[in-house]
DNA sequence: ACCTGAACACCGTTCAAGT
DNA sequence: ACCTGAACACCGTTCAAGT
């Protein structure tokens, strides 16, 4: 299977700035990892903020295909309760963080259409989240958006403080909290 | 009023800190807003990573003592239900984000002792919420810091994404989610 | 199309010198 | 004590030029 140096340096990067953020992406080590020369990415992707957008971008679609996946395979139940698991994932992977809260974060010196994917990737998890939370009667459909952006914010808000630590059994405490106050569906 | 040199750098580095991060910080600009030169902030700094201490703990300093103002004047309810308003306060100022919000997110390439004071934020925060919601009757004693953690987190993460959309009333909206569903007594 | 050398701008840091 | 100009080594970013 053949990987174009395109895709390499879309795999690297994504990877990169779940650790270090989009201002910590740096071309030279980027390169290094791709096996190609720091100027070289240029002529793939015209700026940084070109990469950040593309990376950005297929963040999005990957967790959109994953959420996607998730409530075809599952009752809206089962899949709302196995939401958190794809932020647990990114702890798992070298304590990683999610792209977007990172994002977030950097929001100021974010140059303003990799803004506009940070906000999409919200968008896609909370329009996910408030169409199983009605599948799954949980909320009503006129209260199911507010409730979506609320667990959404408040898994990110867990695994930001888990990554502090290095501690992924934080996490999983945190998630629990969420069901037995009711946040969460138990 | 007299202040000093060292005492502007701090404040000044704690702005930037807030809005750009420990990596967007930087010698340079804080030396310009402060009218001195870079080389002179090592005069009272001897390195970067010693202001970044400086910065973390002084930031986890003037929470504990908000916290414990916020406690002194009303009940523990009340003082309950004005936490979240302590983070609303950095949105309001320029969009600003906890130093610790954004130092959790920097967490991988953040200097050993600047790590440490980020967990003692974190530690005064929940220190303080077990004590309210305790005192306040919200959980048993034997609860109570697994929620502190819980509500901490949440309100970390609801500041974290109205700043991603630069909205403060996305903010209230999801405080008031959390007041909904439990998370946080009405 | 794909890649690179070399330059540029900027960073944290140091230090001898100035007040 | 407190500050600075100038320099250092380093690194991210860019572009004109190579194949």
């Amino acid at each position: 299977m053949m990987t174009s140096s395109k895709e390499a340096i879309l795999a690297a990067a994504r990877q990169s700035a779940q650790a270090h953020g989009y201002g910590g992406l740096n071309f030279r080590d980027l390169a290094d990892e791709v096996g190609i020369k720091a100027a070289s990415i240029y002529h793939h992707f015209p700026s940084k903020a070109d990469l950040g957008v593309a990376v950005a971008r297929r963040y999005w679609e990957d967790t959109k295909e994953d959420l996607y996946n998730l409530a075809q395979a599952d009752d809206p139940l089962s899949a709302l309760r196995q939401y958190p698991g794809i932020f647990r994932r990114s702890l798992e992977s070298a304590n990683k963080l999610c792209l977007c809260s990172f994002m977030s974060a950097e929001y100021d010196d974010l140059p303003e259409p990799v803004k506009k994917e940070v906000q999409t990737f919200a968008d896609v998890n909370v329009a996910w989240l408030s169409e199983v939370l009605t599948a799954a009667g949980v909320v009503s459909r006129n209260k199911s958006e507010e409730r979506a952006r609320a667990i959404f914010a408040a898994v990110a808000g867990a695994q930001l403080m888990a990554r502090s630590r290095s501690d992924i059994s934080l996490f999983d405490t945190l998630i629990e909290s969420y069901r037995a106050t009711g946040l969460l569906p138990a």
